[in-house]
DNA sequence: GGTTAATACTACAAAATATGTAGCGATACG
DNA sequence: CGTATCGCTACATATTTTGTAGTATTAACC
């Protein structure tokens, strides 16, 4: 009820062009994320997931599953949890493409990236209790 | 500055695999269309992006431009204005593949997408200005 | 030289999203 | 029954994004 859907206006764009949808969809934080778990895993349950992203917190979780639900790339299966759907598989080859990817960038980084700044990471609200795990 | 790099500690993440910082920036609202749109029409300048953006605000654009410049995925060019790196092009290769994606995606929601519902899309502070192109 | 017009951003308040924690109703097990 | 886990919602707080205005710099143009 609130993924981006294509032929429709989405976030800046009102072309209706499906890359324009898929942009919107998989630019909203954790989408990528979990999609990424979701093939290393196989089929998951929702605390599986959340497990799986860090300890996420269960409000976007469930947001996301949602929308990425309703847009048809995975699914709520009677047992076994969350999974892919097939015209997920295809897209989930191209998000392993990212890990290849990945690998390179970390390489190059090391070497003499072009920031060779600190480069901070994340914030978090504070040093509390940061997840142990993230698969 | 605010770049995630691999190696170090990133939302949802902490072993420092170079995946999750990709999927962490990349994940980040705009990131994805930025180098769609850079990969689309070569190098750009600020304002250029803004408009292939869909006027947006200038403020996450530079926020986001100065992560992606960090990652060294792109680069700011004394002519020219921003444009992608060798590094993002390999990076560019993998996004283009999402447009093929959506391609299909958009076929199977039309014949009978598990959804089916109405799908909003985005919500817009108030209905007044929307932009006027997208690319 | 002075004016006009872009461009690249920064400032800042307001609105949208995400985070963290607690907890509810529904099984599942002993 | 008592206890556990699971899927998920409520809700207050924190973080991000938006939108708009404005500053500083450079490039014509007259």
């Amino acid at each position: 009820m609130t993924a981006p859907k294509p032929g429709t206006t989405v976030r800046g764009s009102q072309t209706g062009r499906p890359i324009m949808a898929v942009l919107d969809l998989l630019g909203r934080r954790w989408s990528l994320r979990i999609l990424w778990e979701l093939h290393m895993s196989g089929p998951s349950s929702f605390r599986d997931l959340q497990r799986l992203c860090g300890d996420i917190s269960p409000t976007v979780l469930n947001t996301r599953l949602a929308e990425l639900r309703e847009a048809g790339i995975i699914e709520l299966r009677e047992k076994g949890g969350y999974a892919i759907t097939g015209l997920g598989l295809e897209l989930g080859a191209v998000i392993l493409q990212l890990g290849d990817w990945a690998e390179r960038w970390a390489g190059s980084m090391e070497v003499g990236g072009p920031g060779e700044k600190t480069g901070l990471a994340t914030k978090g609200r504070n040093g509390k209790k940061t997840s142990r795990r993230d698969s």
